[in-house]
DNA sequence: TAAAAAGGAATGAACGTTCATTCCTTTTTG
DNA sequence: CAAAAAGGAATGAACGTTCATTCCTTTTTA
């Protein structure tokens, strides 16, 4: 029990001072003292700032990947299973701004290349949602075919930025914009 | 002229260094010894580290409006311009790897956050092409009504996302698929 | 030859990681 | 049951590195 306590503290406050501050402006120390453990015990619940790192990263996606998957359209047509999945991801990420921001600090750093280069090369292996929505889409010809990555970018890519952006204070994305932004993004794939 | 080119050399060596390896890839001591010139001597150049990021930087920025503004086709409508400014954004990060990959590196980093910021609060000041293209779709009633931000993220989100995509090996953006994919852009924000 | 430019060793701050030690809980002993 | 011993989690000072920047010497220029 009090040894799940002390990771917990670790990894919440791991996770809060890298979406704040980046990588850089986290160094082991602080997450320690912000933690309110040594620095040596962090060592004991991960093997270094790597796996640390990685951690992180996995248990937020387990997180976000279960918050979609609730009232998930299932067996309803790729269109429905689209706006389902792009507006559950602005949901979450406005819901969850740490999450979001640790995301952003991952993907653009060389840990978001290797993540996507084992995506794209082993994707055979883990079937995803996302993945799903690709390929029923292409099959029954909603979709336009293009090659999955362009997929991927038009659908995700100004969503992600107009997260950002309202994160940043510099748009208002409510539910209203939300649902333009997601209608403008289908408009981008859609045959 | 000597002193210009062991700028010239500086530059174009840290340029290559950051883009390549990361910020943190390219300490002082690694460009001086690639440049071929003393530590000391970077510092007769740019006042320290910050400014010699922000300079490649703006120098960068200025190459590429310059060659997105090559046959500009002025004065014809909203939808032809958008098509020149997206190809050409593509094409010249295309031939200029270097430049992308430094620019990612910029962005993705508080020296971006810092630039967004500037950029917003201080817009009014600098028109540019990109502020001109959202001003005139809106006016002439082609593109949709949604905040600026929105409109730069659904334009150049998927593009810059494929570009990068493209330089990692992961996409082959040749000819045909920028056309699609700027179409696909376009389909996003037009009316 | 005086002034400007270039050079790079030296500096000190910051970092991730280690490990000898402390501290607390659990088990064993008498 | 009380006392002693063992076990292992927690700790943070210390280490070895890396880095941006400084400072003083050497070289080049005019």
């Amino acid at each position: 029990m009090k040894k799940q306590k002390k990771r917990e503290d670790i990894i919440r406050t791991a996770m809060e001072l890298i979406a704040k501050e980046g990588f850089h402006g986290a160094p082991m120390s602080m997450i320690a003292e912000k933690a309110g453990v040594g620095i040596g015990t962090i060592y004991r619940y991960f093997e270094n700032r790597d796996v640390l790192i990685r951690t992180l990263y996995k248990e937020k996606d387990e997180r976000m990947v279960a918050f979609l998957l609730e009232n998930y359209p299932h067996g309803q047509p790729v269109r429905e299973c689209f706006f389902h999945v792009c507006t559950g991801v602005i949901d979450y990420c406005i819901l969850n701004p740490l999450d979001f921001k640790y995301s952003e600090q991952f993907h653009n750093s060389p840990y978001g290349v290797e993540y996507r280069r084992n995506r794209l090369f082993a994707s055979a292996s883990k079937p995803d949602i996302f993945t799903d929505l690709y390929e029923r889409g292409i099959a029954q010809q909603v979709i336009r075919n293009q090659p999955p990555a362009v997929f991927f970018n038009l659908a995700f890519a100004p969503i992600i930025w107009t997260i950002r952006d309202h994160l940043l204070g510099f748009v208002d994305l409510d539910a209203s914009l939300s649902r333009k932004l997601v209608q403008s993004c289908w408009d981008s794939v859609k045959i």
